[in-house]
RNA sequence: GGAGAGUUGGCAGAGUGGUCGAAUGCGGCGGUCUCGAAAACCGUUGUCGUCGUAAGACGAUCGGAGGUUCAAAUCCUCCACUCUCCGCCA
């Protein structure tokens, strides 16, 4: 969330910010009601005030064994007009305080304004594959290699979830494990395995609710959510929490399955691996002093780059536009690798800095050394990478004619030297 | 799942209805002493908010949310978490 002081005194760049995301949210209203907020404030405290004073004259009359039937009665009045105006503040701060976590993050500076059409490519990796045959789709080599079983997954839970079969499963365990390593071994990140269940304060803390309740997959018995990102728990392991400032910068990595109800977007991309239920991923989240954050996002997403290049996939760099922007960035670069079977760019990794807008809602500050100062730190995290889709554009990328998928030479490691996926036995 | 005990400032730990934002100890910061350091002594030490140019004044905050009361760290209810015992269990 936005400081509601910030609002106040930059109105017009928060407008500005709704309007560049083409969100219909009336600022006036919200500043009313903080104005209002803020003139119940002052009566309610200066009544406090009253009320506390008139507490301590009680207590000094106590102690002399004096009478107090007076003060009682005076002290009733001005409690019962503290706690009707208290009733009134309360509700006013509720409203507000709701309010205030639907406003998103203002777009930073550099981004292109406008839908998703405006997104702009910075810059593109790698070369298109030849074939010298008609590439296959991923559904019908998953299919023909009887490495993925959707239909049984179907069976067993419901559409849009998988089942990994033979060296469909070793494949993905393979990526996990190959990206984990990269991260921790070479870009320095510290490697995290939390709950794929967190709490309702944690989903605010990351910005997923309000907003986007009906996105989430929810435990109702004991209001809990299963996480759509491993952003939500890596980043909450701060929260509420104040850092060292020599602490920073902190790299975290984690590999999670990630868990999206997908509402709304039936239709959209429903056959075959794009738009699943349940995914694995492999996370980056930093935690860095503010200005650094956008230093930070770059290696960041050189850092998410460098797996699709191990991985030898052509791929581009988008950085998103205001409108396609998530609710919580300030700024967002696109990672697409290229599925030549079904010829589309698919999002596999999405790097983000959220300034302090993470930091603010989850409460993560760190003191600067030699100074009493707190400050909010700025929160990043990227996908590095997401792999249902990975394991797409690799099947389409390393398709053989005879059928077979060649294995990226990255991977052969940690598939005990295997060069080809054959048919399962 | 059942029974019991807890949750207080950076930490430890007192406080069971009224000058309690909270004793005391440790730690941190500043100072005295010292060539320097240690020890000792003195002082200081949370966070958030409102008003204010500022100095500052005031308010909130004793796990969270409600309630009782003129008044709550203290009493009551619910929730979360921690510990002990029992049950179940990968």
């Amino acid at each position: 969330m936005l400081d509601l002081r910030f609002i106040r005194e930059n109105q017009d760049l928060v407008k500005k910010a709704l309007k560049d995301r083409n969100l219909k949210l009336d600022l006036d209203d919200i500043m009313r009601l903080d104005e209002e907020r803020r003139n119940y404030l002052s009566e309610v405290e200066s009544l406090r005030s009253e009320k506390n004073k008139a507490n301590d004259e009680i207590g000094a009359l106590l102690k002399a064994k004096k009478d107090t039937k007076e003060k009682i009665v005076s002290m009733k009045a001005i409690s019962e007009k503290t706690g009707e105006l208290e009733d009134k503040l309360s509700l006013i701060e509720k409203e507000l305080d709701q309010k205030i976590l639907t406003i998103p993050n203002i777009p930073h500076s550099s981004l292109p304004v406008g839908d998703a059409s405006n997104n702009k490519i910075v810059r593109s990796w790698g070369e298109e594959k030849k074939f010298d045959f008609k590439p296959l789709s991923h559904t019908e080599l998953i299919q023909s290699l009887d490495i993925i079983d959707l239909p049984r997954a179907t069976k067993i839970t419901g559409s849009n979830f998988i089942l990994y079969k033979g060296l469909g499963a070793k494949l993905e365990r393979a990526l996990i494990n190959f990206m984990l390593d990269l991260h921790t071994k070479k870009h320095g990140y510290t490697e995290v395995s939390p709950p794929f269940l967190v709490n309702r304060a944690s989903m605010i803390g990351t910005g997923q609710l309000p907003k986007l309740e009906e996105d989430m997959y929810r435990l109702k018995d004991d209001d809990l959510f299963l996480i759509p990102t491993a952003e939500v728990p890596v980043t909450n392991i701060f929260r509420d929490e104040v850092l060292e400032e020599k602490a920073l910068p902190i790299y975290y990595t984690a590999y999670t399955a990630c868990f999206r109800r997908e509402a709304g977007s039936y239709g959209k991309d429903t056959k075959g691996l794009i738009r699943v239920h349940q995914f694995d991923k492999v996370e980056m989240v930093k935690f860095v002093k503010p200005e650094s954050s956008y230093d930070e996002l770059e290696k960041l997403v050189a850092d998410a780059e460098e797996i699709l290049q191990a991985l030898g996939l052509q791929y581009r760099v988008a950085m998103l536009s205001t409108q396609d922007l998530s609710f919580a960035a300030s700024k967002c670069y696109d990672l697409e690798a290229y599925a030549p079977g079904i010829g589309k760019w698919l999002e596999v990794s999405s790097c983000s800095n959220f300034e302090s807008f993470q930091a603010r809602r989850a409460n993560i500050k760190f003191k600067r050394e030699g100074t009493k100062k707190l400050d909010f730190v700025h929160t990043l995290n990227g996908s590095g990478v997401a792999l249902a889709r990975t394991v797409v554009a690799i099947l389409e990328n390393y398709q053989q004619k005879d059928g077979t998928v060649l294995i990226p030479e990255a991977l052969r490691p940690y598939l005990d030297g295997l060069r080809t996926i054959t048919v399962n036995p």
